[in-house]
DNA sequence: CGAGGATCTGAGCAAAGGCTCATCTTCTCC
DNA sequence: GGAGAAGATGAGCCTTTGCTCAGATCCTCG
């Protein structure tokens, strides 16, 4: 796994070599994911995030070709810890009965976007626009890993299992969302998990090759 | 239907008495909205917004107390239009059966994001956080009329209505936002419809008390 | 121990943008 | 017609912020 300050463009700046470096740029990307959760993009300015991560801002320009650069870098951290929780809260998925199945879903959607709820929320505002790759990308291979494990399943028998991927994981994505922006404390509500997962049951049984 | 530079809080500034400041309001308006639309919310400056509109930055400030005045107009306006053609969208729909029912909800929640969708986008990027209050507000509402449309329909006997209305319209809402963000063309979608047709009659079929 | 690379420092430059104010122009209305 | 209110102007102040640079300090390793 890569790890620091790479960028695609043509926006590089030093690699750390000692653990020393390695521990900065740790420190570096904490301290900013922290502010962008607790107060927003606005207030995460190069010069906020080097003063909560005790480092100078000559430091951060260090590692970091410019703000840009250590946004998208907490972006593919959080990507990768948000797959890693996705992952494991799937596997086994497949030798499940449906309704357990969804069940586990359920849960594994919901925890997935509990990691960082409110560094999820300032990474789709700040990124935004220009370049959430990252965090697109990642969805997009949500929903084709979703597609797939519904084409799997005969018992299904879906008309248009892409479609029907692309609907629930966009639905359940955005229903998140907002319920993290509006009632965030909901997330645990286990009615709520009810709802959800009959809206998963019944997209499903309607989508039905003869339905 | 109060109209133009005015605030909850401390901050009021002139209200155009004549025409010709009507006028100038609108125009002022109009270009925020324009640009917020096309180039996002970090091009929409107040300088670029006057001289978009035509008038000076002094114009601009002898009617909005500052930036957020502005945005929360352009807001205040943008969910009226959305109102507006939600609720023509739905004259009469509580005389059709079930599927033209939802058929008719569905072409009217696309309806109302088509009013203007980057600027939509916009908006919920650069209001998010402090005072999108309008928006939410106007969520809110499109989410207890959802619910209060689902408890009169007894075919339905869903056993928690507002749940369900809940999961229905924040899970549209968020699959329209993100297609628009992502495939903005695939709004036009038929298939699109369909899916989205499916999800709602097998969330509804699947929450019913006895389900 | 000491050379040389890795790391770190922070004052401050330059750009950008929000907003003010002193002043001028246009309207309204008696 | 003209007084006074409404409307408009725009140079520029002031603050914020991204980022640079000339060095200082720390480590590694022969």
């Amino acid at each position: 796994m890569a790890t620091t300050a790479r960028k695609k463009p043509v926006k590089r700046r030093r690699s750390p070599i000692q653990s020393r470096g390695q521990a900065t740029v740790d420190a570096i990307v904490e301290a900013a994911a922290q502010i962008l959760a607790r107060k927003g993009p606005a207030a995460a300015t190069t010069n906020a995030v080097a003063a909560r991560a005790g480092v100078s801002i000559g430091t951060l320009y260090q590692y970091f070709a410019d703000r840009e650069a250590l946004l998208q870098e907490i972006g593919r951290r959080h990507v990768a810890e948000m797959q890693a929780v996705l992952a494991g809260a799937l596997t086994g998925i497949d030798g499940l009965a449906l309704p357990a199945a969804v069940d586990r879903l359920v849960a594994a959607i919901v925890a997935m976007h509990r990691v960082a709820p409110r560094l999820h929320q300032a990474l789709h505002q700040s990124l935004a626009r220009d370049h959430l790759d990252t965090i697109d990308a990642f969805e997009v291979a949500v929903e084709g890993m979703v597609s797939r494990a519904l084409e799997t399943r005969d018992e299904l028998d879906l008309s248009h299992p892409e479609l029907t991927a692309t609907v629930l994981v966009r639905g359940l994505g955005g229903l998140i969302r907002t319920t993290i922006r509006r009632e965030p404390e909901r997330l645990d509500d286990p009615a709520l998990a009810l709802a959800m997962r009959a809206m998963i049951l019944g997209t499903l049984g309607e989508s039905r090759r003869r339905a």
